[in-house]
DNA sequence: TGAGGCGCACTTTTT
DNA sequence: GTGCGCCTCA
């Protein structure tokens, strides 16, 4: 069909790169107005068609370029579409509206901030919303479903959040949402899920049949639908949260934009009549919130303008909430629809096309099928690599280990021949995990790479010894909080990057050791460690007969770093927090960490990513300090990302390691496709979320999750233009039998053969020596004489002894040696209840014999865990003194039944040890039995209090015969 | 068939 | 901390 010659005049210019454009291509390209879809498989240059849509639609006579809207799902996507348009049209590119959909939502609410009621609306950073979160937590009042007092108060968050967004996402209303849930519940006792089909004998004799509802299962399914309608019930909360902060999520961009487009008529007409023609990439990406975006404004005609690009078999983004289901709607809404199908790939060779074909065909849920005439399969028409004759290879390894030793060999071997870059080269595996083995192995080998993957910057060692400073700097500042000040100063004095010699600072805690003894021994006020540092090195004045004897160098190391150290403290007190932050990182931290990187790009990138955030939180909160800074580091650590960077490598590495989510859109000639076992590819991740109503929640079952993942493996082996490799393990390192995905089964099944790779060892040695992680630098030891002395009267306490079996070097620092630390809440907390419960005895012990009122211990645990107030962050002092006081009266309520109150309290043991030394302890209660022979010892075990609960309530009881 | 115990993981990504 | 798969036992 000649289309061109039917067509306008066009210009020159257009009508030479619509020449290099297929038939089909052409044909969507010039597309009277109405609606159109486009199946673009894989490499069919989908990019390229919709730059010259725009191309045409500008030829068009009263079509102006602010007129046209073009619409994809990422940034980067849409930054490259406005880079090809910019060849295509020059510089008129720049007044065509390219948007994300979220960009466009934002720029309607922040058009009409009048409408909502404010003209002050900025959008939330991640942060933002975890800090709302965490308030909305927080407020919960006692007893609600969600509150936890004991544990991870946080432990929700996500959970939350995730809930929030799939109901922004999906415009569900709380109300109806609840419905649902109750609708749900009703509905329980008749699944059959939830019916016996045959009651085990145990439950017969109880007289259920067959039939009868499975009373636990139903019980916990309840239990799991009333969480989620006290999370429902959270929504509200948050939404005031956000408001007051006058901030919307991302959620709200799609969601208000819709709701402003529906509720307000003359707006929805100023926004139709501003874009007449829409385009749409990457439609099957898109969700239902976008979707109902885009169909509001263009049905403003009943044939509009309306191209939308995509491909269904790359849908691959089901857990963000989009769905095949889009393409299919769009066609129902618009039956008079044309559609168009691209079968002519630009990209591969024609057997890995083949390959890949022949695996995506046994999906069911694809528009070839479903829509009436629609053909689909793709032909190779790249010039070069359609011919290549190389079929895809299926490699069997025996672990993941010789796997990723074979390629990092053959590529290291690619590269130091000198046939690199001999074309870019691809590996893909399905987690980023599945890939830090062979990024190791290339590191090693010096073979350069990219790897696009998001790291959290506050777990990398620059934060982390920043995090140190700020610690110190912090404490320091308060002054009521001496304990923390000496624990973060002896920390910060072993960062590496302040170099003081490890067996000076030993020295120096022997020294500070010994001053406590003697001046515990005068009845003498104790120096804190900061003011002891400066006396012991005091070179004038008198010399303490306690002064340790540094070396020079660690005498001058100290002396220069605590100078800086002060220097910082001072600074904090009179600077701006980023100006502090550039001090400590460029003057100090930076150039240590940059002296020992393996990869300094990526080191300069966390501190650029540091100082940026740092920037921000002052410029969000105008006054910020230290303490506010580590506050809010205290709740980005606590989410799962964290402060993310993205994690790059050698820019211009010809090799990249990616995940096959990321590699969308990508192609290379040679394609590795790692690690495809059934554990990696088909895993059943627990659902952790609050339970929504089936009849909500998106399709799932073990066919659509197959299908899902065939298309993801789909769209991974669709990346190869000419050389393709499938490889996967037949053993785990422990050599437990790995089952390779069913994907690899069914390639094997459409004639590709399966060949086992014997890896030399050699290489697999190499590989191992690789793989171990160089040994720890030796620990300083302290000189004999002054260890013998620090022994001289040392007694084995049991805790001494629990500390050595759990770490000895730790024992060492804290037991032996006694460095400072600080108290956390475990300690405090238990210590309190400790003491409470000690004391609660001791008093029942009086003539009475009688337990006091259960009023009467809580009053004990309040007077004791009072000294942690100022220990404790806020929130975390407050929990806790709710928590004790509860578990306490629990306690009460038991002890009441079943403990004595004539129990002997704090008894002392010796043991002496054959040819040892002394072994003490303190046992911390003895109920004796009638018999007055036997007794129970107890022991609290009082430290975390997630499990103190569980341990006063069951103490376990052990008899034994006094002498 | 189902109850109960135990071991074992704990994706993917964008705005 | 939580839920799933797998096992054994009745």
């Amino acid at each position: 069909m000649p289309i061109i010659a039917e067509l306008p005049v066009l210009p020159a210019a257009l009508l030479s790169k619509l020449a290099g454009l297929n038939q089909r291509q052409r044909q969507a390209v010039t597309h009277p107005d109405g609606p159109l879809l486009v199946v673009a498989g894989p490499g069919t240059g989908k990019t390229q068609l919709l730059a010259a849509r725009v191309a045409f639609l500008l030829t068009q006579p009263d079509v102006r370029p602010q007129e046209i809207l073009c619409l994809t799902y990422t940034d980067a996507a849409a930054r490259n579409m406005r880079h090809r348009l910019l060849g295509f049209v020059g510089p008129e590119a720049h007044r065509v509206a390219i948007h994300t959909f979220h960009s466009l939502g934002q720029l309607i609410i922040q058009e009409n901030g009048g409408v909502l009621g404010r003209h002050d609306l900025e959008p939330a950073t991640d942060l933002e919303t975890d800090e709302v979160l965490r308030e909305v937590l927080d407020g919960l009042p006692a007893g609600h479903q969600l509150r936890r007092d004991v544990g991870d108060a946080y432990y929700d968050l996500r959970h939350l959040k995730q809930l929030f967004q799939t109901m922004k996402r999906e415009g569900w209303a709380p109300a109806e949402l609840l419905l649902a849930l109750e609708e749900y519940r009703l509905e329980l006792p008749s699944d059959a899920a939830y019916l016996y089909k045959n009651p085990p004998p145990a439950m017969r004799a109880q007289g259920m049949r067959p039939g009868d509802v499975i009373p636990h299962k139903l019980a916990e399914e309840e239990a799991h639908i009333e969480r989620s309608v006290a999370a429902v019930g959270l929504f509200e909360a948050y939404q005031a949260g956000l408001a007051a902060r006058r901030r919307f999520d991302y959620g709200d961009m799609l969601a208000w934009a819709t709701h402003l487009l529906e509720e307000n008529q003359g707006l929805r007409l100023s926004y139709q009549e501003r874009f007449q023609h829409f385009l749409v990439d990457e439609y099957q990406d898109t969700n239902g919130a976008q979707s109902r975006l885009l169909y509001l404004l263009a049905d403003y005609w009943s044939n509009p303008s309306l191209l939308v690009v995509g491909d269904d078999d790359q849908s691959i983004f089901r857990f963000q909430g989009a769905s095949v289901a889009n393409v299919f709607e769009f066609t129902r809404r618009y039956p008079q629809a044309a559609t168009v199908v691209l079968e002519e790939n630009y990209r591969s060779s024609a057997p890995v096309l083949a390959t890949a074909e022949s695996l995506i065909v046994r999906n069911q849920e694809r528009l070839v099928g479903q829509l009436p005439g629609l053909n689909k399969q793709l032909l190779a028409r790249h010039a070069r690599f359609a011919a290549s004759p190389e079929l895809p290879r299926l490699c069997r390894y025996a672990t993941p280990l010789h796997e990723a030793a074979d390629v990092a060999a053959q590529l290291a071997a690619l590269h130091h021949g000198g046939q690199w870059p001999m074309g870019r080269v691809g590996v893909i595996t399905r987690n980023h995990d599945q890939m830090d083995q062979l990024a190791q192995l290339l590191r090693a080998a010096g073979v350069p790479f990219q790897r696009r993957r998001t790291v959290d910057v506050l777990a990398e060692p620059l934060a982390t010894a920043l995090h140190r400073v700020l610690r110190y700097v912090d404490a320091s500042l308060r002054p009521d909080d001496q304990l923390a000040a000496d624990a973060a100063l002896f920390e910060l004095l072993h960062l590496a990057a302040l170099a003081v010699p490890p067996a000076d600072l030993l020295r120096l805690a022997l020294g500070h050791q010994s001053h406590r003894r003697q001046m515990h021994a005068a009845g003498q006020p104790v120096l804190a460690w900061r003011a002891w540092a400066g006396v012991a090195l005091d070179d004038f004045g008198p010399t303490p007969p306690e002064q340790p004897a540094l070396s020079t160098e660690g005498r001058q190391a100290l002396i220069c770093v605590l100078a800086l150290v002060d220097g910082w403290v001072q600074a904090a007190a009179t600077l701006p927090l980023p100006t502090l932050l550039e001090h400590i990182v460029l003057e100090t931290l930076l150039p240590a960490q940059l002296a020992q990187a393996a990869q300094p790009g990526q080191v300069l990138a966390e501190a650029r990513a540091l100082l940026h955030w740092g920037r921000a939180e002052a410029r969000r909160q105008a006054e910020a300090g230290v303490s506010d800074l580590l506050h809010t580091w205290e709740v980005l650590a606590a989410t799962r990302e964290g402060l993310p960077l993205e994690q790059g490598g050698e820019v211009s590495a010809a090799l990249e390691l990616l995940t096959a989510h990321s590699a969308k859109g990508l192609e290379w000639e040679h394609v590795w496709v790692l690690g495809c076992q059934q554990t990696a590819w088909r895993r059943k991740a627990a659902d952790r979320g609050f339970r929504l109503p089936p009849v909500l929640a998106p399709a799932t079952g073990d066919a659509a999750d197959c299908e899902e993942a065939r298309r993801l493996f789909f769209v991974a082996l669709t990346r190869a233009q000419v050389q393709l490799t499938v490889c996967w393990a037949a053993h785990d390192e422990a050599g437990k039998e790995l089952v390779p995905c069913e994907f690899v089964a069914e390639l094997e099944q459409d004639g590709l053969v399966a060949a086992d790779v014997v890896v030399s060892p050699s290489v697999l040695d190499t590989a191992r020596r690789t793989q171990l992680a160089p040994p720890p630098p030796p620990a300083p030891v302290p000189d004999s004489v002054l260890l013998d002395e620090l022994l001289l009267d040392f007694r084995l306490s049991a805790t001494v002894l629990n500390s050595y079996l759990a770490c000895p070097l730790a024992c060492y620092y804290e037991q032996i040696l006694r460095v400072p630390t600080a108290h956390n809440e475990e300690l405090l907390f238990g210590s309190a209840i400790h003491l409470a419960l000690e004391e609660f005895f001791r008093q029942a012990q009086q003539p009475a014999a009688a337990f006091g009122p259960a009023e009467e211990l809580v009053e004990l645990f309040r007077r004791h865990f009072s000294r942690a107030r100022f220990e404790l962050p806020g929130r975390v002092y407050q929990r806790l003194a709710h928590a004790g006081p509860e578990l306490l009266r629990d306690w009460w309520a038991q002890a009441q039944a079943c403990t004595r109150p004539t129990a002997v309290v704090e008894y002392r043991v010796r043991a002496e040890l054959p040819g040892g030394p002394r072994l003490v302890g303190m046992l911390d209660r003895l109920d004796l039995h009638d018999d007055g022979r036997t007794c129970d010892v107890l022991d609290y075990k009082t430290g975390s209090p997630a499990t103190a609960s569980e341990k006063l309530a069951r103490p376990s009881l052990v008899p034994l015969q006094l002498p």
